[in-house]
DNA sequence: CGTGAATTTCTGTTTTTACTGAAACAACTG
DNA sequence: CAGTTGTTTCAGTAAAAACAGAAATTCACG
């Protein structure tokens, strides 16, 4: 497949970015490339199109695939495995935010908790064992707070944040 | 200064969640380290504390003062620089979000506005074009949402949130 | 079962990033 | 302003991550 310029310059973009974001650029780039695509590409297509080794395609489908940000589907006809993304962003960052708290933010809850249960924490100091509880029930209500966004559907998500975003906007000019 | 067991596994763990957020290792020891000790460190303790080395120190102290992360203080009678960071978890919270929105997100929107603007992008798919608006959409929405959330004072936006994890809640419990 | 297409796994290479130690630089002190 | 302390820069090294290509495996289909 041939990417346009624009949907090219999209797709490198994304790439790049993803570095920034903990994602490997292939990973991003393939999703990048699924994403616009809005229909199911094979390997091989995915290959040509982004001049990577199929091999790299492969491994980085399976990382995808294990933040449910690609599936396998298959199409009548062709052995070949297929695999698609979501084209509802919204969707989309539902299932980054679940991806990324599950990695970056679960294992640092319990430690802390860990930290806290601990019976040495009686010999830190009072302020270390404050700050280590504050941080843990800061990161307990965000936690909650996500639970809440990820359970709203999209539509409804935005209207609220929308909404809420005019409301404090209106406050500031009156205020 | 040697750390307490607990002390530093915690320092431990938040310079290996780092590597997951982004940020190497001994800047989120660094900032660790200056979070649970609060009060202002020199660069010599940290370095023997943490045991690497002094540069390495310097380097991480700029890149945590480039995120608004930590700053220079100075004790009377003291020709050394010292470093603090804020012991409230929610100012450090605001800060890390409006670093990552600036360094992460700020770039993509402005390159999909250029994509847009673009005139080749009549040349594209509809679905394609279509899909990169519906993304500048979101993330327009989404910094315009942490605008908001960075305006308000911490407890105010605990409590916001607090209050609105326990009406769901109730909603789901009723609903 | 045997064949060939499709896919994954593995090994080695390249690239990138983090880090150290030494040297250069700057700021203060007597 | 010479000596001392403190800080940063820089060049080289080490560690980690990404990637390519080949080999191995899986699987549909006869």
């Amino acid at each position: 497949m041939e990417l346009k310029p624009i949907a090219e310059r999209f797709v490198l973009h994304w790439g790049e970015m993803g570095s920034r974001w903990g994602v490997n650029r292939t990973v991003a780039q393939i999703h990048a490339l699924l994403y616009l695509a809005g229909r199911p590409l094979d390997a091989e297509e995915i290959t040509e199109t982004l001049g990577v080794a199929r091999s790299n395609v492969s491994t980085s489908l399976k990382e995808l695939q294990a933040w449910n940000l690609a599936r396998v589907v298959h199409l009548r006809g062709d052995r070949r495995d297929h695999f698609e993304t979501s084209t509802d962003i919204w969707e989309l960052f539902k299932l980054i935010v679940a991806g990324r708290r599950q990695r970056e933010i679960d294992p640092t809850a319990v430690a802390l908790r860990e930290c806290l249960e601990n019976p040495a924490i009686d010999d830190e100091d009072d302020g270390t064992r404050q700050r280590i509880e504050e941080t843990l029930k800061f990161i307990e209500i965000m936690c909650t707070l996500s639970d809440e966004m990820l359970r709203i559907r999209p539509e409804t998500l935005m209207k609220t944040l929308g909404v809420s975003a005019k409301i404090s906007k209106t406050f500031r000019k009156k205020g």
